[in-house]
Formats: C-alpha cells, sequence, structure tokens
DNA sequence: GTCTATACATCGATAGAC
DNA sequence: GTCTATCGATGTATAGAC
C-alpha cells in the first residue's frame, strides 16, 4: 500500500477485515483497534471517525478491484476475445474476493451515491465513457460483428451471469453438496458457460 | 396478516420497514418502536429481542417472496412457457420488493444457514426436490426439447440475469441517465432480452 | 397488554499525560 | 504518535405500576 505509514496500513488492513466480515454497522471500532493491535483512541488520531474509515476502506477495495478488472480490458482485441477476457477476468476477481459483493449491494442502496461517483471516476481514469463493456459491445454491433441488440441489456445480462453464483454459493453449495463454487473446475465450466450462452445468443 | 394481533401487525410492519433500510445492525429497537406507535417495552413483550424480530421479519419476507413466485410456476406447461412465466414472475416480484435482495444477500453471506434452511422448507411445501426452476429444465432435456446442458449453470445464469438491474438500479440510472429501471418499458423490454437470450442459447 | 422509569452494557469519540 | 481514562449518547432489555 502506497502513502500510508505502517501504522495506518495496520488500521486499514484490519479495518477492511472486519468492515467486509460485519458491515459498517456490525463492525466495532474496539474490534478494529485489537486486530490491528492498537487502542481505539489512535483509530481517531489516523482517521477522525468511522464513516470515514469506512470510506477510505471502501474505496481503496473498490478501486483496487475494478483497476485489476479494467486494465485488462483496454487493450483493442476482437470482440469474441474481449467478451471471454471479460468474464474470465470478473470470475478470477470475484473468486479472489467474493465479499466484495455484498459491501458493494450495501452501499449502493443506502442511496449516498458514493459508489456511482467512485466508479466514475474509475471510468475516467481509464480511459471510459460509462461502461466499459457497454462500449465494446456498440463497437461490435456497429461493424456487424454481432447482431443490433441493447448494449446496457446485455451488460447486465454479462454481469449478473458473473455474479450470482457468488453471492448463492452458502446456499447453492448446500442445496448441491456436490458443488464446490471455488473450485478451479467449476469457475473453468461457469466461464465456459456464460461465454456460450452469450455467443450463442448474440452472434450473427 | 394472519396469526398475529393487531399489535404484532403494527409492530412487524414498522419492523420490516426498518431492517429493509437499515439492515439488522442499523436498524434501533427505539424507531421501530416509534413508528409501530409503540414504546420499546412492548417491542420486548411481544419479540422478546432483536434477534427474534429480525427473524420474524425475516422470515416472512422470504416466504411471502418465494411463495408467489413459486405456485406461479407449478403447473405442468411447455418448457417455453415456464422459461417465459418463470423470468416475468421473478422481475415482476423484484420490481415490487427491490430492497429484499440485499436483505437476502446480507443474511445468506452472514453464514447463518437460516436463509439456507428456510429456502429448503419452502421447496418441500411446494413439492419441490432442489430449485424448482432446475427441475423443469432437466426435464426437457430428458424430452429433448432443449439442448444438453447442465441445469443449475442454467438457473444460475437466467436468476442472475434477471436480479442485477435491481441490485445495480441506483448507478445504473444515474450512468445512463435516461433509463428507469422500474418503468413499465423498461420491465417488459428486460424480460423479452433475457428470455431471447437464453432461448437463443438453449433451443435446438 | 401497555405504560414509565431505569438498569446496565457498549458504542463512538475526546481530553490529557507521556 | 501512542497511551489510559473517561465522557456523553445510545443501545438492548427489564422491573414494576396500572
Amino acid at each position: 500500500m502506497e502513502g500510508y505509514t505502517k501504522t495506518e496500513e495496520k488500521i486499514i488492513e484490519a479495518a477492511t477485515e472486519i468492515f467486509l466480515e460485519k458491515g459498517k454497522d456490525g463492525a466495532r471500532m474496539q474490534e478494529i483497534a485489537e486486530r490491528a493491535g492498537i487502542n481505539k483512541a489512535l483509530l481517531h488520531y489516523y482517521f477522525r471517525n468511522k464513516k470515514n474509515l469506512h470510506s477510505e476502506v471502501f474505496k481503496k477495495e473498490v478501486q483496487n478491484f475494478f483497476d485489476g478488472l479494467f486494465s485488462a480490458m483496454s487493450s483493442e482485441k476482437d470482440f469474441e476475445a474481449v467478451l471471454q477476457n471479460f468474464i474470465n477476468s470478473y470470475i478470477d476477481k470475484l473468486a479472489q474476493r467474493p465479499e466484495i459483493i455484498r459491501f458493494i449491494i450495501w452501499e449502493i442502496q443506502q442511496g449516498s451515491g458514493f459508489f456511482a461517483d467512485l466508479m466514475e471516476e474509475i471510468f475516467k481514469e481509464h480511459h471510459f465513457l460509462k461502461m466499459p463493456l457497454a462500449e465494446k459491445i456498440e463497437e461490435a454491433i456497429s461493424v456487424g460483428r454481432i447482431r443490433s441488440l441493447d448494449p446496457v441489456q446485455l451488460t447486465f445480462s454479462i454481469i449478473g451471469m458473473c455474479v450470482f453464483p457468488f453471492i448463492a454459493s452458502p446456499i447453492l453449495e448446500k442445496v448441491f453438496r456436490d458443488t464446490q463454487i471455488y473450485s478451479e473446475t467449476f469457475l473453468k465450466k461457469r466461464k465456459e458457460e456464460i461465454f456460450n450462452m452469450v455467443w450463442n445468443g448474440i452472434s450473427i
């Protein structure tokens, strides 16, 4: 981590774990302090209050997630490769940090607009106008690579298919006792399934 | 609501609103009492503690959501109709109560297993063995109505596509200023888009 | 059943010594 | 920068009058 002192790093690290696990309201400053090996007073010395600390952690996590994702996208390639790559990257990223979904969903529906602003910022950093994948889809349509459809709708569909297994993993692993969501074989199969479904549905 | 006294009803109603909006940890018993027009003591008289009240509300909401959904499914029809019907019902249900997604996701990832148990119970009530849609897909494959594929994977895909727009609605309406997720036209278009994507991808 | 009053714990945040 | 001690607010929960 750059730009942080040793103590700040320890705090951020501890706060990330606790906020991801318990959420903003469920998290306790006391617990964060303990896990960081310091005391509450020092938390406030560095981050002033809980809201602030949470924002810092949230911003870092979201940026980290999407930076990796979008930087893998920017290179110009054939749309089939772009699609394949997007699905693979998204699933791999989610498998690394599945807790981030709940984190983001909570913040989104809080209605603060904080996440939306953050995303806009990240889009700009990567020189996208709005949603990266939607732009690529538009391109592919205009050059006749795929059939004409609503790029936004397709983007929703692809992301939805990628995200859902991670949202539902605890139930799914219970209902289907032999399904291990985080296993290499499942992830590979999932990637193929999404790609096939989409490509069958949109290719000319 | 059946089986509740007038006061219990008022409490459940108020608690539902507050829990859906602020979550289990963010909700305050004081606020629930005020909205119900009673005092804190009476909350504990009827529901003993916060955890209990939250469970009650959660169970009621989940049952209400899936009961409506599954009872619309049980009748035997051609798979194309079943699929169409499932997508339509799911989207309509979500449009009615979008807050339930966050509610459920939070509970799922809490790892208590409460939601999984609840779902199993609901499946049984409707005489399904595991996941309703997955069973219908298996049938359709075995009679050669659709191509052979993993029913669980397809189920994930369909639900993911239905749910995602509601998860992301606040950002989407910001990024695409002209997109009104809850408008009749958007919902209709979304249903068609999902059905077409799936049907193109699986029909023989 | 419903209220007021209050016990008791714990929270986020701060003051002040070092 | 880091600590101890503590404040004031607020949280859940209960006791006891009506």
